[in-house]
DNA sequence: TTTACTGCAAATATTTTGCAATATC
DNA sequence: GATATTGCAAAATATTTGCAGTAAA
């Protein structure tokens, strides 16, 4: 699917949902989420806020935590809390099939996909419990964090 | 091994951490990993500092925090963020081979364990990457929740 | 016209920091 | 004796809340 295909898609979805729950479809909700589907990384909040405002939108943090915490809740983004203080948040649509490396050292989120494992844990069903995501954190080192241990450089 | 060896070989380990870094052995530290081993559920640092309140054992919460920072550096306790902004704290002796299912009704975290999934998780390489841990944490609602919703009850 | 939503500012929650006093090595 | 660590309080950071004004239905 094409980039203006994946807006609208998600956009429809939206507006389906605030319909459902009798919500209103205001410019800063449909603004929001186009902006989110047109960046390729996650995001947090204040990030997301200050493109708003470079962007000429003039939005307020509220209105952007708001948002956020709408999307989540008709599962169009997905929020991670990746060790720091900080929610994440990242597109729900069609990236669910993918695990985050996050180096303990730099604090970089480096994104992994396999299909594989990504099977097995859809799979995997669990006792009085209804599954509804997911999400895998795999801790460590990336490549330039653990070329600096090997080379005894002090790191902060 | 029974509880008394795992205090024990806990604070050995602490204490070899200790020297190796050049830290102090401060009574304080060793209170500190005291309670959290005698504690059996994951903990947040509040409800720690609470508990050593109450168990007669003044410390600050800037030790507290301080403590619990050294704890996961030296690998004797795990940092989890379930999703809300406060972190979460478990002991990492012997508990590493579990998940956590989380309940996005009631916050309720349910713990399972599947040795076949971590053996699995355990022996999956990356290009670039040095693992050292990972959280497997599954989003859903608990028993409880779930029939809540089938009942049509208002829930908060 | 009703009331959900927005923006702003103040409040709250969690964690971090600066600094003087203390205690480990 | 040197300095790492503590406790306390203030600061910093991230998020939530209250409320008056605005706009969607």
């Amino acid at each position: 699917m094409e980039e203006n295909n994946i807006l609208e898609s998600v956009s429809a979805q939206l507006s389906a949902y605030l319909t459902s729950k009798k919500l209103r479809k205001t410019p800063e909700r449909f603004a929001i989420l186009e902006q989110i589907y047109n960046m390729n990384r996650h995001f947090d909040v204040d990030t997301l806020y200050e493109i708003m405002q470079a962007s000429g939108y003039r939005v307020s943090r509220a209105t952007v935590y708001n948002t956020v915490d709408l999307l989540v809740e008709c599962n169009l983004i997905v929020k991670h809390q990746f060790g720091t203080n900080m929610a994440h948040y990242e597109k729900a649509f069609n990236t669910d099939n993918h695990f985050h490396l996050i180096c303990t050292n730099c604090n970089n989120v480096i994104e992994v996909k396999d299909e594989d494992l990504n099977n097995q844990l859809k799979s995997r069903k669990f006792k009085n419990f209804e599954v509804t995501g997911y999400n895998l954190y795999i801790y460590g080192l990336c490549n330039k964090c653990s070329a600096k241990d090997r080379n005894n450089t002090i790191h902060n």
